[in-house]
RNA sequence: GGCGCCGUGGCCAAGUGGCAAGGCAAGGGUCUGCAAAAUCCUCACCGGCGGUCCGAAUCCGCCCGGCGCCUCCA
């Protein structure tokens, strides 16, 4: 039994292997930050931050670098209409970007390098190309001769001579092949420039991320991984870069691309969720009406190549299986769990072997989650049968652990109703008693009443429990 | 024009050669003073046509419909 992830490069599922055993250097494209994220980043993140987790868990030590892409066209355009810097700019939606991933309760990455402070880097790569020629200077820009770099469109499967260069944008004159690219680029009047062998200047679209790769991890990563989108020519073009420079083959062992998220629009058809063309949903909106683990659970019960359309109502309905989890998970730790071997505990033992397996097959979490639906179900079934809190520990145990690696929290809404707790359980009391004389009508109110005010009350064959509204 | 993806019950979504996971919704039970929660039962032959095979949702071909990349993009 061993994991299999899907190579974006050979197209299919394989065995996975890492550079040095039992530790996996990860490079997970990051925003750019002209704009705050909407939740097709946030998809993106959450399924590598899920992939991330599950590889710790089966024994990796994971490095997980992410980059900030803080110069760029449409950066430099936004700081010069709102008359401040990139660097301003930049440091608010890293703030943003930052709180919005905690909030999604993504682990923060071991390093988030920017492309401005890899400028020394990007310089030394750029020049070491030309010398092996694989680029060229003109009027001080640098461009990446695609032509020399054998493998060129192995990611994306397409040849240079079927892609139809600059089929919507106008051709530099001066490249020597159309689909040669920018490294470098000449600073015009205003823009923010650095010093460079071939003047001031900036960096192009794809370096960074190679620069940040060599900074971080060295020649050489395991995963690679983005969205689909960015396959051609991102990472067609990193992989250029890095292996041309580097000499050393392959730049990642595996890329891996996730599907994108849709949105329903104003027209009838679902399109794309793009900043650019506004068809957005915010993360920070996202939040406010599901929560992270209603968000988590409902992006990946869908397989993470497989494109999904971002439904509200579907969130809601996730939302609402979700509880049935919380259920299952009521009480858990509040007793020791009891070594016993009833059904329960094998039950446990089996969606273990089963989360494994699932996950093992390219990170399948559609099955991980169906199996850990079946442990909730039994959970609540042995509850309502008179199992002990003992005797529910160790499934539940099992459930919460295996849900924390899909970054399932599960955190209490009580939390914010801590300091009203004694007041509740106050209530509670006075609404037993009404219900032993019989007086119903007043017990029902004080439930109503407290309903109104976000918490729900459940009678038990136990006693009478409370919870937040959800 | 090139390279790809998708079409499974009312909705979402697994499965990719051997009697169709899971969730939501719906209907009917159990429990309960009521309510809620939980749980039980019921609910599909897999876009269409043709082919391969003992056997296909699963492989091949064609068609219909939806979508992505080829340009910045998670």
């Amino acid at each position: 039994m061993a994991l299999k992830v899907y190579n974006t490069l050979s197209r299919q599922k394989e065995d996975f292997v890492t550079n040095q055993p039992g530790r996996v250097a990860l490079y997970v494209c990051g925003p750019n930050l002209y704009d705050p994220c909407h939740v097709g980043h946030a998809f993106s993140y959450i399924v590598f931050d899920t992939a991330k987790r599950y590889l710790r868990f089966r024994g990796y030590q994971v490095r997980h670098v992410q980059n900030f892409t803080d110069i760029e066209d449409r950066i430099i355009n936004k700081a010069l209409e709102q008359k401040t810097t990139i660097q301003a700019i930049g440091e608010v939606y890293i703030q943003r970007f930052l709180d919005e991933m905690d909030a999604l309760n993504i682990e923060r990455a071991d390093a988030y390098p920017r492309a401005t402070g890899v400028i020394p880097q990007i310089i030394e790569i750029t020049q070491t190309l030309i010398a092996k020629g694989f680029a060229y200077a003109m009027d001080g820009d640098v461009f990446f001769r695609v032509r020399q770099f054998a493998g060129y469109g192995r990611l994306s499967h397409r040849s240079l001579d079927e892609m139809q260069a600059g089929a919507r944008i106008q051709v530099d004159e001066r490249k020597a092949d159309p689909m040669d690219f920018a490294l470098w680029k000449a600073s015009k009047p205003g823009e923010p420039a650095w010093d460079s062998p071939w003047g001031k200047g900036r960096p192009g679209w794809h370096i960074e991320c190679s620069a940040m790769n060599w900074a971080e991890h060295g020649a050489q990563i395991d995963i690679h991984g983005g969205g689909h989108d960015v396959i051609f020519p991102h990472h067609e073009n990193e992989i250029a870069q890095s292996e041309a420079f580097t000499g050393k083959a392959p730049f990642a062992r595996y890329w891996m691309h996730n599907a994108l998220l849709r949105l329903s629009g104003d027209t009838s058809a679902e399109d794309k969720m793009s900043r650019h063309a506004g068809n957005t949903l915010w993360i920070k909106d996202a939040l406010a009406r599901h929560g992270s683990d209603a968000i988590r659970l409902y992006l990946l019960s869908t397989h993470y190549r497989t494109p999904l359309a971002w439904i509200d109502a579907d969130v809601d309905a996730t939302a609402r299986s979700l509880e049935r989890w919380r259920t299952a998970l009521k009480d858990a730790g509040a007793t020791q769990a009891v070594a016993g071997d009833n059904a329960l505990v094998q039950l446990a033992a089996q969606t273990h072997e089963k989360f494994i397996t699932a996950m093992d097959d390219d990170f399948g979490t559609p099955q991980a989650i169906a199996a850990l639906h079946d442990l909730a179900r039994e959970i609540n079934r042995a509850r309502d049968g008179g199992a002990t809190p003992a005797m529910l520990a160790p499934a539940q145990t099992t459930l919460r652990e295996l849900a924390s690696i899909l970054g399932l929290t599960f955190a209490e809404k009580q939390a914010e109703l801590l300091q009203a707790a004694p007041f509740i359980e106050l209530l509670i009391a006075t609404r037993r008693d009404l219900r032993a004389a019989k007086q119903y009508a007043l017990a029902d109110k004080i439930r109503q009443d407290l309903a109104q005010l976000g918490v729900v009350l459940e009678d038990t064959p136990q006693g009478t429990t409370w919870k937040a509204e959800r």
